[in-house]
DNA sequence: TTTAAAGTTCGATAACTATCGAACTTTATG
DNA sequence: CATAAAGTTCGATAGTTATCGAACTTTAAA
């Protein structure tokens, strides 16, 4: 991952705010994960609801919550996708492995 | 570390010139330190005439240096000590395994 | 002691960011 | 169709950040 992409990345985690958001997200994902591979099923689906389930974590107007989203998907920290009236939401594993492996 | 304190780390890496100064002494400590393990030494000294060095490979004022090494050792990710007219820097290990730690 | 080198501090400016509430769109339900 | 739930978009505002050059301090050298 080049230089300016990672900067990127760190600027959407730099918010306190997001980084919780993230977290929330990311911890979900892991539980999520284990749990499918216990069932023998490769990968999650990823989580349902999160922007709701998020809204009743932290305490920010949905407009707020819905800009954080936007700047974590921009970031290409998560994927998100439609489902009805909610979004599904799931953990970039790629950006993730290159924060991870920035630092050798 | 706290997520107020792992968001100020992620913040001082979030400027594409400061992420460039970082991974600019990252890097040289790493050699440093592989140099001095190869010698038999515990630890690198850190790195010298930092400054001077970074003034040479960004192309920015040297205030505006002086602004983003203020940053990073805010955020705790370094360490500077003078010496002389110039300055020695280190890179501090327990914030940078806080980073790698926090994606498990 | 004069001069130079190495950084720092200050003040200004332009750009970006976080946040909100109000108004909106889209999807589902009675 | 009317209503509600779930998000989004917009415009405003207050605060933060990156950047510079000029003036400064501190340390070393002639």
């Amino acid at each position: 991952m080049k230089a300016t992409n990672l900067a990127k990345v760190f600027k959407a985690l730099s918010n306190e705010h997001r980084l919780e958001l993230f977290q929330l997200i990311y911890s979900q994902c892991q539980l999520e994960e284990s749990r499918a591979q216990k069932a023998g099923k490769g990968c999650c689906e990823g989580i349902e609801k999160a922007f709701t389930k998020a809204c009743g974590c932290l305490d920010l107007s949905r407009s707020t919550i819905s800009h954080h989203f936007k700047e974590l998907q921009n970031a290409g920290l998560i994927t998100c996708t439609r489902q009805g009236q909610t979004f599904m939401c799931q953990v970039n594993k790629e950006s993730v492995e290159a924060v991870r492996s920035f630092l050798n």
